[in-house]
DNA sequence: GGGCCAAACATACCATGGGTATGGCGACAG
DNA sequence: CTGTCGCCATACCCATGGTATGTTTGGCCC
């Protein structure tokens, strides 16, 4: 039998984060209060810092959430079913998609590399979207349908080019059109990446 | 006849910068308090904000300083001699090792889009390295070295990517191997990206 | 059901640090 | 020599992250 209490609790808890991610994204993390964020959870400062060790701590709570709901997303198509040329595809337009939210923008790409640090950020993103653009590459050099370049480096390229492309897609006028370009470029890309070279079995996956 | 003040302030300003440079790249910008940066300028709060207007103000000095010892050494390359290609070839791995530098990393590449806001700092990138990245992709095109791709869009995929790549570069354990291969992923898509299709005039240079 | 405990908060307070207001001092013009 | 103004120092305000401690409340055991 599941506790009243643990009911209460989660639900000020997840009250906070949510409150913490609507904030962070709409006036970032330096520009936020945390007064503000436990006035809009309709607690105070003492329940926050009784869930969360600081700022900091809560607001890695919010890059999870915000992270996971990318993620799973993510995840339904790369290691869904299909090509792999398929699931590159549709995790690729899918991730661009996911890019213009303004809170995975903002707090996830823009702010977490800041605010956790880079070192602890890359870590968290390992295992989240940046992980799953990592194995599409890997998934499409062992299928032989790209050239053997660098998975390491050519993931880390790719995930740069596509977060920064994101800004510009949803800063711009008309962001359907704009991203529709950039998966054309990035596509194109690929394209030329397969066109020559048959790759049956992956060799040179890059150290580091 | 240059007054004596006039070497005094310009003198003591410099110094504050120069001390912001050093400490934003080491702290951060939050974590660097401008009674440190007045220290370490041998003044007082006083002086500093008889300068600047405030700890953004003297942030986007610093990053001014960090941004033109990047611009100038890129601008001497792809717009001096030799061919558009070459010029191109040299600026990519010239930015590259410009990237290396921490306080440029830090401070213009990492923290500047979020101190500044993603606007303003774009606005000033625009005048500044990321100019010449697309001023340089513009020259390939336009020599008929590249497939037309949409400028803009390709400007910014190739400068996150390079930026990204640069604190991966800089926090592996070999710097050198890994920029290496960095620069070899790049130059590897620009190479099929001029193997096709001659491109005399420069046509559909993407809108935005 | 009554008392006890611990979790889940609230309240009051402190310290740091960005920003401001004001005062002093020395260089330069007249 | 004197007034003025730029350059900078001192003292202060206050917003905010963090802490220490008090208070309520649900759950549990007897």
């Amino acid at each position: 039998m599941r506790s009243r209490r643990l009911d209460y609790s989660e639900s000020t808890r997840s009250a906070l984060v949510d409150g913490a991610v609507e904030l962070f994204t709409k006036r970032g993390y330096a520009g936020t209060s945390l007064d503000e964020i436990a006035k809009r959870a309709r607690v105070t400062k003492g329940a926050l810092y009784h869930h969360f060790s600081g700022k900091q701590a809560l607001f890695e709570a919010a890059f999870e959430a915000v992270e996971s709901l990318v993620y799973d997303r993510l995840d339904k198509i790369v290691n869904g079913p299909g090509s792999p040329w398929d699931r590159a595809r549709g995790g690729l337009s899918a991730f661009i998609k996911s890019c213009l939210d303004p809170a995975y923008q903002r707090i996830a790409i823009h702010e977490a590399p800041v605010v956790m640090g880079w070192e602890r950020w890359r870590e968290a993103e390992e295992r989240c979207s940046f992980g799953l653009v990592r194995a599409a590459i890997q998934a499409l050099i062992q299928a032989g349908e790209i050239a053997a370049v660098p998975v390491d480096i050519t993931a880390r390229l790719l995930f740069g080019a596509l977060s920064s492309a994101a800004t510009e897609i949803a800063g711009s006028a008309d962001p359907k059109k704009v991203g529709a370009e950039v998966e054309g470029v990035i596509v194109q890309l690929l394209e030329r990446l397969r066109a020559t070279s048959p790759n049956p079995a992956g060799e040179e996956q890059a150290a580091s």
